[in-house]
Formats: C-alpha cells, structure tokens, sequence
RNA sequence: GGGCUCGUGGUCUAGCUGGUUAUGACGUCGCCUUGACAUGGCGGAGGUCCUGAGUUCGAAUCUCAGCGAGCCCA
C-alpha cells in the first residue's frame, strides 16, 4: 500500500528543484523602499567575474542565503543584492590572451570595451550557476561596477575625498609590479619563500653583505648599528662606490641588524622597505637604477637597458673579475610578489595618488561593528597596526575607474569635473571651462586609473542608496558577510571610506566566513587536481544538498573541508525527510480533522521535543550557527520524529480509535513546523513539502513560533521511548525479530502513565503500566553519585564522602542517613547526592526482569 | 621572528561559561526485507580527548610550556 496517493515513491532532486526554480519569481525577493518592516540590508560581495562561481563563493553565498531567508521569515525587509566588481588586471590580461593583442596595440577605448564584453558574458555564466543553487537574490540590487551608474559613484567618491584632503598626489616610493607595469597597494603584495645568494663584496675597504648586487648603482649610503665596535668613528665618513664611482655617507642606526652578514648595509632606491625607512629617516639621495617594465636606467650605466636579472648576473661577473667579490652563501628568504601573476615587486618611487589612511579613526569605526567569529577583529587590529604607508590608489592600468582630474597644461593647476558631469574620462572628455587660474584652454587628462578596492569600496554605501553625496537614506548595512583572506582589504578599506565619506561606521555586524579546502585538506588549487565545482555537485545530488554541506559541514568561520561523504549524508537525510513526509501524508489523507486537539502522551511528548527544536534552531539562526542549527533539525526529524515518535504512535495511526486523531495533529502542526525551519537551508525540498501540505509557499510564511511546555508528557514520554527502547534491546539480544509478538508486560514506574496503548502496540505485546512494586527480590548492586551536588556541596570531602556511602550497608542506601562519619567527622548527607542501584531477582514467577533508573519492566515468558 | 586559529575512535566532526556511559557522520561487524523508508531499522566493536606540568574534590574543557598543522603578517 502506498503511504500517500498523491506523492510519488522517490524525491526526484533535479524535477522537484528546477520546478520550483521556475516558478519563483525575482520580485519575491525585492527589497521594498516604503516597507514599515525594520531594513536587513546585506553588503553582499561583488566577485570579480571570472566566468567561473567556485565552490568558495558558494559557501559564501550559503551563509548569505540563509540569513536572507531567515530573516524574511522573522519579518525584516531584507535586501540580498548582487554586485560584480570588475575592473582589473586578470579580464586585461585574458583580453589579450583572447585576443592575441597587447594593450597597447588598440585604442583604449576599443580595449576597455574588449573587457566589458568579456565580463558580461562572464557574469552571465555566473548568474546561471547562482540561480541553479537557490539563492533568494536581490536582482533588482544588482550593480557593476564597470558601468556608468556604478563608477560615477567611485569617481564622486575620490572627488568628495580629494576636496577633503583624504586623497592626495606625491611621488612616493610605491609597490610596483614590473611585469604589469602598475603600482599596487601593500594589501595586494604577497610574500613567497624563495632561496637566494647573499653576496659579500669590498665596498671601499668595508665588507658589505647584500643579496641585491644589481642595485648598487642605487646605493645612496652604508649604514651600520652605532653599538657596532668593528664600525666605530666611521659615521660621517664617505666611501666610493665600487663599479660606479660616486660617493656615498656612512651612516648609523639601530634598526642595523649586526648579526645580518657583515653588520654594513648598503642602502639602495629601493631595495626593500627598510630602505625606505632609512632613506626617510635620514634624508638621503634618491637614483632611480630601475624603471617600470624592470629594466636598468641611464643611472647603472654601463648596464643601463638589461633587465635587473641579467645586471645582477653581469655585476657579479665584474666583482668576481675584478676580485672584489669575496663570497656567497645561501640564503632563504621571502619575497615580495604581486598578488595577481606572482613576479617580485620592485620598489620604486613614483608620483602616484594615496588615500590617507587614519588608523585610529579607523580602528573607532571598526570596534563599533559586531565581529564574528570575535577573532576575526585582531586581524584587522594587527593589518591596521602594521600599516607605515598610505593607501596606493592609482594604477597604470586602462580596466578600471578613471580618476576624474586634468592638469592645465599652461600653468599645471588640477582641474576636476563638477559632480553633475560624472562620470567622465579625463583621457577623452575635457573640462567644460576654461583653467580657473590662468584662463588656459589646452588640458592633460589623468591616465592613471583607479584600484579596484576604491570601486568595490563602496560597495555598503551604494547598497544603502547613496547618490554621491551626503549621508546615505539606508546607512548603515546590517551585515556585510565576507572571507578572511580580504579583512584586510574589502574590510579593511570599507570601513576606510564609509568613515571618511560618511563619517562613520559601514555595518552594525560582519560575518566572516573560512576557505573551502579539497578533500585533501588542502587549498583547492589546478595544480593539486582537488578542484569540485558547484555545478558538478548540483548535477549529482541538487543544490539543498550542497546546501546542506555549507550548512553543517564546519562551524561558521572555521576554514571548511569539502567532502563527498557530507553531501552524500545530505542527500540521505532528503529521501528519509522524504518518506517521513510521504507516511504523514498518506495518514493526512485517510481522513482526520484539522481541528482534533492533541490529547495523548506521546503527541504530546512529540510537541515538547519539538518545541525543544524550534528554540534551539532559532538560537542558532541568530547565531549564524548554521552547523548547529542543521544538527538541531536533523537530530530531531530522523530520531525523534522517525525513530521514536512515529515507530511508536504508528500503530495508533492504523486504528479507527478517536486518539488517532490526535497523532494526525500532531504530525501535520509537526511537518508545518519542520517545513520552515528547512526553509532558509533547503528551501527547494522544503517548499515541495509545504506546498503539497498547506498549498502555499513556505518562503512567504513566517518563522515557526512554536512554544509548548508539558512537564508530565516529558517525564512519561522520555519514560515511554526509554522503555521501548529497552524492550527492543531485549528483544535484539533474544534473536527476535522486533516486531516478533511478546507476552505479557508490566511495566512499574513511579507514577501512572497512560500511553494510549502504544507501548503495546510498539511491542506488539500484552502491555500495562502499574504504579505498583513488582513481588520481586530487591538487591543492591551499588550506588550513583550525583556529582552536580556532591562536587559544589562537599568540595574536597566528596572524596571521603562517596567512599563512606559506598561502605554504607545496603539498607541505608535506600534509606539514606542523615548523617556520614568522613575522617571522624560528622557531615550532613546532602539531598539528592545519591541513589542505590537496583538489581531485581525473580521470586518464582517466570519472567524476566529489565531495570531501567526507577523503573522495572516484567516480561512473561510466552504471550 | 610576531599574531591568530586548531590538534577528540580508521577518516571528518560536536562538545561555548570544568562534573563520572565523550556527540554525530562516513567506514567496519552482527541481526532484521516489521503495513514511510534496505538511500532503511536495531545492536556491537573501535578513543592515551597531541605531549608534559599546573589549578581543582574533579580537566577533552581553565593556565603554562613543548611538539605538530593551517592562515595572516614582518
């Protein structure tokens, strides 16, 4: 017989989730702008549009879609909107790699209209992914930041901050990536391990330690500790430069290491940062010795136009020949490297455009938003503590924000756009009048272009409406959800611009979310071959599957292994949730009223538990504990609902009995209840369910509030499943099959319980509950210590005390003295510290006997 | 070198403010085709809770040190 006519025997994952993909409509998930509802607005992530949606944005858009739905269910007016941060080197380069073309070899124009349409087809591809998962976006919110409407706002923003004196142009050493000819931000410099040669040479008569020979020709002084006895009087002092002859200070400081090679340091424009510490702190010449593509200038003559490799190689060469080199040794060290295609950086000093950076305003800001995990605050704390610089923001680059400025080719003033002109590129449009301060026509655009971060920046201040000025009408965003590898970056600089744009804080909370490792346990990366894409999950076992990994597969914020056997368990836990559904319908539909109350023990034991569900789940949806969450539900539906609830009530359900309609209200208010908090983690099965059980979506109905308390039903239903399950035990134990008739039961509890007859029916056994005391023999087998009041109460008598009652005689076990000798001493017995265990002999009946705490069970032998 | 996180049966994992059968999943072994489900049910085996010391009547849980892993930064 089939459990329900109307529902097929299999959960068909793909049918049942495209269905309902199709049939959800976008403007159910709209943000509404006249809504009296308080706002949840998510600052969600724009991903760089790649083409492809890895399975770390869908861990992240998880979380997001979770929380989305959650709230919409407790009432809020939530905005999920969908950014795309475009602008970048990657779609550059993949432009040219498409293409076969350098930037230079067309227009810029021509090439920034290459990128965007790479990226839309990109974004397009990404959209189709993200739809097949099941997210509740905003796409009436959707932004990219490469288009007009988006980058005026960056451009309004530089202005808004350049008019303040936040930004500012100066030549300034800077990160500068050779290989894409752009300078880049500390945030964007990643260091990797690499083994080099440090090369001691003669510099003059001092021994000099370096593992950058090629920038001698940039050597501006030698620098040595002033504790340093082997340097001492040599301050002031002027050595020649070997090769190339000029002269150069030696000089004293402390940050000098002098255990680091020969305790002199030659000090270079630049070799690295500290260079530039001391080139400030002690005013020293600047030569450029390298240019921006990483070639030697005028400056290393005689090796002016070979690459920095093949300088070093050559001035090693004529150390070497001229006897000058003395040795080399072996020497790990990290280096800096562009984040985006790994070549080491070079500093160099250029003029380029900062955005001030004022850490303590920041760190005000940052500490008024809620972190979680908390943990996640220190390394923003830390970031912001170990910047020296200000923020690099221009890029020599052509995908990306223009910044909006011309310079009077007369007399050199800037001259930047009204706000009403934005957008504009400085490279095609020009000012629209003439140079305020000399009355010239002929200007110079700006080429240099902005770092993404300064689009995607303001990203909370362009989702809480703003036009470009003043405060925006929903600032500030509730939650921005994000990774920890971009704290110090999306992070770090929102906070940056919504203080100085707006003058405070971008968030009330931030979620923070950890990477997605292979299965393997490591990063997922091409050359480990460890790499899952989303689609190949949903192709297998659907979205709410892979939902359901997202969900409980790690804690929120702890860095998450991908796993096959989740995903599987997920898909696992549908079809059971599935043929629970399917037998609670199939009794639904037999005929029971809607109106029965809920009257016998164990529908009432079930609401209890459920109740129990609902505050758990709900604790931990506020929470953003997904994990939990999800265990909480799954907990209850497979063995609370299936395992011991409906294998009890089952035989009740196939009575004609009026207690029959009392489980049919208690399963149908139960599956409603179970139905929406599914909703947020699997919102395809669960609609499926709900629709089939109420006729409506579940995603339009509020959280479940659902609170019942019943101490008898939990005292005797925990009594009732206890002893069932026992029974089954005992039944496993004699080789029965557990649906295998047993004879006569007692059961003898402390107080009268009626189950309705389904402890018997369970059994399938003659059944009875008694309040009586079986004519059994009493034995005490021992004794259970209450720790909870022995501990607190006795501190360190406890010891003592439980070895007294253990030598207590049997009799006093039941009976408890009032009093105990503990080392000669007297000490009260505490209520409740104790109880005898119980053993039960047979006195000439022949049964058997099952003790469980305080209650006895009887079994005769033959029905 | 500094900071952060973590170290629990074969694998992955829960265990937040300390309390005596340490959770669940996968795997594994045995029994059961019971009127929702064999993608199931019932039962079992399997753990020095990384190591050491300390605090405590009591530590997987708190403190310190060590070892190891990952991430971030110098």
């Amino acid at each position: 017989m089939s459990p329900s006519h109307q529902l097929p025997k299999n959960y068909d994952i793909e049918e049942v989730e495209t269905r309902w993909q199709s049939t959800w409509r976008d403007e159910e998930n709209y943000f509404d702008p006249v809504s009296s509802k308080p706002q949840f607005i998510i600052d969600t992530p724009p991903p760089y549009p790649t083409g492809n949606f890895h399975i770390g944005n869908a861990l992240n858009w998880c979380y997001i879609d979770f929380i989305a739905r959650y709230k919409r269910m407790r009432g809020y007016n939530v905005m999920f909107p969908q950014g795309w941060d475009c602008h970048g080197l990657p779609t550059e380069v993949k432009v040219e790699e498409t293409h076969g073309i350098t930037k230079n070899d067309v227009p810029r124009e021509k090439f920034r209209e290459m990128c965007r349409d790479l990226t839309l087809t990109n974004i397009e591809k990404m959209r189709a992914t993200m739809r097949r998962l099941g997210f509740s976006t905003d796409w009436s919110h959707e932004y990219i930041t490469m288009l007009p409407d988006y980058y005026r706002k960056t451009q309004a923003s530089f202005l808004q901050m350049l008019k303040a004196g936040d930004i500012y142009q100066s030549e300034h050493p800077v990160n500068f990536c050779t290989r894409c000819e752009t300078a880049i931000a500390f945030a964007e410099v990643n260091y990797a391990p690499r083994t080099t040669k440090l090369n001691y040479f003669d510099f003059d008569g001092v021994e000099i330690a370096t593992t950058r020979p090629e920038l001698l020709a940039a050597c501006v002084a030698v620098a040595v500790h002033p504790d340093d006895e082997r340097y001492r009087g040599m301050k002031g002092k002027r050595l020649t430069v070997p090769i190339f002859g000029h002269d150069v200070p030696i000089i004293e400081d402390v940050a000098v290491d002098p255990e680091f090679g020969s305790g002199a340091v030659m000090i270079c424009t630049f070799g690295d940062k500290t260079d530039v510490y001391w080139w400030k702190q002690h005013s020293l010449d600047l030569r450029k010795a390298i240019d921006r593509q990483g070639v030697m200038t005028a400056t290393a003559a005689p090796y002016e136009g070979m690459t920095s490799e093949a300088c070093r190689k050559a001035i090693l060469a004529d150390m070497e020949e001229s006897g000058i080199l003395k040795r080399q040794e072996e020497l790990e060290q990290r280096v800096g490297t562009c984040w985006r295609c790994k070549t080491p950086i070079e500093i160099l000093s250029e003029r380029q455009w900062f955005v001030r950076v004022h850490r303590d305003d920041i760190m005000d800001a940052a500490r008024r938003v809620s972190w979680t995990p908390e943990h996640m605050f220190t390394r923003m704390e830390n970031w912001a503590e170990s910047m020296e610089w200000d923020w690099c923001v221009s890029r020599q680059r052509i995908f990306a924000t223009p910044i909006p400025v011309w310079f009077c080719t007369a007399c050199g003033e800037m001259v930047i756009p009204a706000e009403e002109d934005l957008p504009i590129d400085p490279t095609v449009d020009k000012p629209k009048a003439p140079c305020p301060k000399c009355g010239g026509s002929e200007f110079t655009g700006e080429k240099d272009v902005l770092d993404t971060w300064m689009d995607s920046s303001i990203s909370a201040l362009h989702v809480t409406g703003w036009d470009g000025t003043g405060k925006p009408p929903y600032f500030p965003a509730q939650l921005r959800p994000q990774g920890h590898d971009i704290i110090r970056t999306w992070a770090f600089y929102t906070i940056l611009r919504a203080k100085a744009l707006v003058g405070s804080h971008p968030w009330d909370e931030i979620l923070v979310n950890g990477m997605v490792l292979g299965e393997d346990g490591f990063k997922m990366s091409k050359s480990r071959n460890n790499i899952i894409a989303p689609e190949e999950i949903v192709g297998q076992y659907g979205a709410d599957a892979l939902r359901q990994w997202g969900a409980g597969g790690a804690a929120t914020g702890s860095d998450i292994m991908f796993s096959w056997n989740d995903v599987v368990a997920a898909s696992r836990f549908q079809t059971k949730l599935w043929n629970i559904f399917r037998f609670v319908m199939g009794h639904l539909e037999k005929g029971a009223d809607p109106e029965a109350p809920v009257t016998e023990l164990t529908d009432r034991w079930l609401f209890v538990r459920l109740s129990e569900t609902v505050a758990e789940v709900t604790a931990a949806m506020e929470g953003y504990q997904f994990d939990r969450a999800l265990r909480a539900i799954r907990e209850f539906a497979w063995n609370t609902l299936a395992d011991d609830y409906i294998e009890i009530a089952k035989g009740r359900l196939y009575t004609d009995d009026s207690s029959r309609d009392s489980a049919c209200s208690a399963l149908r208010t139960t599956m409603d209840v179970l139905c929406r908090l599914l909703a947020p983690i699997i919102p395809h099965f669960a609609e499926e369910c709900y629709h089939n059980l109420a006729g409506r979506s579940v995603h339009a109905e509020a959280w479940p509030d659902f609170s019942y308390t019943d101490d008898e039903a939990r005292r005797h239903g925990d009594l009732l499943v206890k002893t069932i399950a026992e029974l089954r035990r005992y039944k496993h134990d004699k080789g029965m099959a557990l649906n295998a008739p047993l004879g006569h039961v007692m059961i003898y509890a402390p107080e009268p319980v009626d189950d309705a007859g389904d402890a018997g029916r369970a059994l399938n056994a003659d059944a009875h509950w008694s309040t009586g005391t079986p004519r059994l023999e009493e034995v005490v087998s021992g004794v259970d210590f209450n720790m909870a009041v022995i501990g607190p109460t006795l501190r360190k008598q406890a010891r003592g005390f439980m070895q007294a009652v253990e030598a207590l005689p049997p009799e006093l076990l039941k009976n408890p003295p009032a009093t105990v000798t503990v080392d000669g001493e007297e000490i009260p017995v505490p209520p409740a510290s104790f109880t005898p265990k119980v053993a039960y002999r047979v006195a000439g009946e022949e049964v058997d006997v099952l003790t469980l705490g305080d209650v006895v069970v009887t079994i005769g032998h033959q029905p």
